[in-house]
DNA sequence: ATTATTTGCGAAATCGTTTTAGTAAATTTT
DNA sequence: AAAATTTACTAAAACGATTTCGCAAATAAT
């Protein structure tokens, strides 16, 4: 059932029946109630490619993440859909697998006019931002969130991860840690480096020094991670508390303490930025840094659509910072040592 | 950059060029290489909607699911995904959130050829099927994952819900439990039933029996499932154990029983249905009926490219159906009661 | 050497909409 | 009542690819 069909069967011609289905004023009102009527009847529905291909817009938005089975994408996900789905608009959904290859492959997918906007937080291994470049050049509206690289000119929206791991340190150290070790999971990108950043500014505006052996650059290998973990609680320098920089490297820290029965909170506290629905039932419960997930999910897209409806893509630079939220738990309570 | 254009950079006809890219045995060798070389040169991409209405092909399938911040379903996600970026297909994600009208008017939405097939696992509160039953008409490939519906004549991919129920419920009772309530979360969804199928027939087979009052319909609404749940534990009669059919469920008897002080699994052991990744880090451990979310959204995925690429949709019918594991923990931990 | 076939390409139709540019008839203005 | 405008519609040209059909030239067959 097309459009052709529909005029026949309405001895009207194509273009009168498109124009009384979109509301145009050139159509009288008697001729528009039964187009309309006659469309309901027939279940016509406009071909989305015809359409698409005409108005050059395809009511259609991309979410490019590093991976899905993960409680801060998921979530995120989930207010992306949101307001995409309040607007009428389609969700294309891109893992990048923390793969840096496959990262500039989807964008190079995406660059075709696919998509009306993309919205994307970047994978850990990503090394530059030439790939974002081009999708700029092409004047493809971009929103990073959570995962944004400082060096492109795009909106963004980040949760305060520099204040917040400010505070997540102090907040060890308020509670007797003197050796904290921090895990990374990435040089490239800037949460890392601005929750690393607050980490070692509340070091050392404590009086404690930052020490090298102490920040462990982790990766996207499980098996490693733990290794690297395992190595740092056998050390002779070993930490009295970690500071996980992702909810992954806090479970890990949980795996490997179980594994060498090593006691949280009491011969090592754990703190971790984290969107674990379980973590009050964990044992012990863990203390997490929660991003506001969903809203930042919310408002990466609000943003996004301002950009698509507005045409002047080059205007809108917004930086928004929602704020996150620190939940003590049992991980990081003071124990009394004997 | 479109054919047109590239046409005339190379002197050549738009049909001869389209020819080319599409590796044409009409072209000659030499020819395909210089536009090859072309195309590349100028970055030229295919218009994906010119493409797909000559083609009337989309290269791209629907997922729809109830919720996406739900440990089954990202996982199943991340198999979908994984199959459909191999085969250089694209995935638009719809969300229903349990709501069947929303179900109804996202299955309308994808009737206009968007997608080339459908994935799908059902709302909770889905009461019937015309809505499947009018994608089957438009000969829409639709293939069901894990909450399915008997009553529709496609193809199915499903884990031993009944088995493992029956096992899990057996568990229970070798680990003493006499009296076993189920929260169930639909009557409608087969899962549903096929899991308490395998609770009932269990109880029933060790000469215990099914009590109306120990199943427990459970809904959307997590505050209501708590109170539903206190309720159960102070009732007089009250459960020993208490078997959660989604994994949403088992986190809220932690949460009621954090509350009561009711000690798992000392007073209450509880087994669920579930996907936590942390499951091993709860306190106590749960005890848990692990489906292969990943391996379900990977062969609910290949069997629809089956039928995408065979045109003989009638024909296949595969129903299959994957193996859960149950993974015994503390929660179901026989103790010596005094 | 003539006919038949293959090779390599171009013209034009097509997919289904949307939109621009008309155009009669109806209505309003002067 | 003639001129100007508005109303309500149609025809046709996009949008950008794919595909069918046609046709020379080159090669093969007889």
């Amino acid at each position: 059932m097309n459009l052709k069909q529909l005029a026949k069967e309405l001895n009207l011609s194509i273009s009168a029946v498109s124009k009384a289905l979109r509301d145009s004023h050139e159509i009288s009102a008697a001729t528009k109630a039964t187009v309309i009527a006659k469309a309901k009847e027939l279940n016509y529905q406009v071909n989305p490619f015809a359409s698409s291909l005409r108005k050059q817009k395809s009511k259609t938005i991309a979410v490019v993440v590093p991976e899905i089975a993960n409680n801060f994408f998921s979530l995120a996900i989930n207010g992306i859909e949101s307001i995409a789905q309040e607007r009428g608009y389609h969700v294309l959904i891109y893992l990048t697998h923390e793969d840096f290859q496959k990262e500039i492959a989807i964008t190079k997918l995406l660059q075709n006019g696919r998509v009306d906007g993309i919205l994307m937080s970047l994978s850990s291994q990503t090394a530059n931002i030439l790939h974002l470049e081009e999708i700029k050049e092409k004047q493809i509206p971009l929103v990073l969130f959570d995962r944004v690289a400082e060096s492109i000119d795009c909106p963004k929206v980040n949760a305060d991860d520099y204040k917040s791991a400010l505070k997540a340190t102090e907040h060890l150290i308020e509670n007797g840690c003197r050796n904290i070790a921090f895990l990374s999971i990435s040089n490239y990108l800037s949460i890392s480096n601005k929750r690393m950043k607050g980490y070692v500014d509340a070091l050392r505006s404590n009086g404690l020094k930052s020490e090298n052996s102490m920040i462990i650059e982790c990766s996207n290998h499980e098996e490693n991670n733990k290794s690297l973990i395992k190595k740092l609680l056998k050390s002779k320098h070993r930490p009295d508390a970690i500071f996980a920089s992702v909810e992954k490297l806090a479970l890990n820290v949980y795996d490997v303490c179980k594994e060498l029965k090593v006691n949280i909170p009491k011969d090592l506290k754990v703190i971790g930025f984290s969107n674990l629905q379980t973590a009050t039932f964990l044992n012990p419960s863990l203390t997490t840094i929660t991003q506001p997930a969903y809203e930042m999910g919310r408002e990466a897209t609000s943003i996004l659509f301002k950009i698509i409806e507005k045409r002047g893509y080059n205007m809108i630079l917004e930086k928004t910072t929602l704020k996150s939220e620190i939940i003590i738990r049992e991980s990081t309570l003071a124990v009394s040592k004997k």
